[in-house]
DNA sequence: TTCCGTTTTGTAATGATTACAATTCTATAA
DNA sequence: TTATAGAATTGTAATCATTACAAAACGGAA
């Protein structure tokens, strides 16, 4: 932990986006909470912190990680847009009851692409809706 | 072809959809227009011929449609939603260049549910993003 | 025809996202 | 150190899909 400001610094820069202050710590959020947040929680969370911070500033950092690939959106819902950081495959479980996003373990390699002979495929995404045991 | 308003009819009674005109006439055009339509294009499309339809009418119909389990509403891209009919399971490519939703064959029920023990499943997505064949 | 519940409409409100010009920051050179 | 240019950030206005809601139109029963 000692050195996490410095090691998320690096894979900003292997990423190539300039790791300022604001945005490492964007980041930064995004690995220390796996909730997929929105930008709203994203914000209200680190304005305590950076009290300078603004939406616009969120808006933009997220775009740049998203083409970069160290971040993407999700669109499981229909309102607002969530975030999660690039890890390995997984798909998600959204819980209509508690709105909370689990991630569940799934091979998403291993779906088959029969019809999509000749497509380049970039990005895949598996969403699904329900009751979470809790909720039950 | 010759009963199809009259079966299609039959079709929104059998799920305790009032069969009102407007309502045959929005679920015979996602039966017809299998493209994955926005409401805006349901909207300038269905208004040639129903010159009066409202989009407010539309918004609560797929709604209506929804609820009632002959429609669904995809959240594959960002800005605006999309509309299918329910029919057996099948996940969706959208091109990233043309725009296109293109459907493609997956059993999605042979995807494994590993962590989600306990958990109800009522709804699953499979999104792919790229390019299709003919945008290469 | 009258009546009542349902459907539809038009429009205003909402709210997330984007656009954009102004300001602040940062690194480098003089 | 100070000046300067480019990049990052900010605040706010604009956009636009969706929702809310009250008024109007419709449709079947009596
Ligand atoms: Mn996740
Ligand atoms: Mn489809
Ligand atoms: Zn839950
Ligand atoms: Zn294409």
């Amino acid at each position: 932990m000692a050195h996490l400001q410095g090691d998320l610094a690096k894979v900003l820069i292997e990423r190539e986006i300039k790791p300022s202050y604001h945005r490492i710590r964007i980041y930064r959020y995004l690995v220390e909470n796996r909730t997929h947040p929105t930008v709203e929680q994203i914000y209200s969370d680190l304005q305590k912190e950076l009290p300078t911070l603004s939406k616009a500033t969120i808006y933009n950092t997220l775009k740049l990680f998203s083409d970069k690939g160290i971040a993407k959106t999700m669109t499981i819902e229909e309102k607002e847009a969530r975030y999660d950081i690039v890890e390995e495959n997984h798909g998600h479980f959204k819980c209509k009851e508690c709105g909370d996003i689990y991630d569940f373990k799934i091979d998403i390699d291993d779906l088959g692409t029969g019809d999509l002979n000749g497509f380049k495929i970039d990005q895949k995404d598996v969403y699904f809706k329900g009751i979470c045991r809790g909720c039950q």
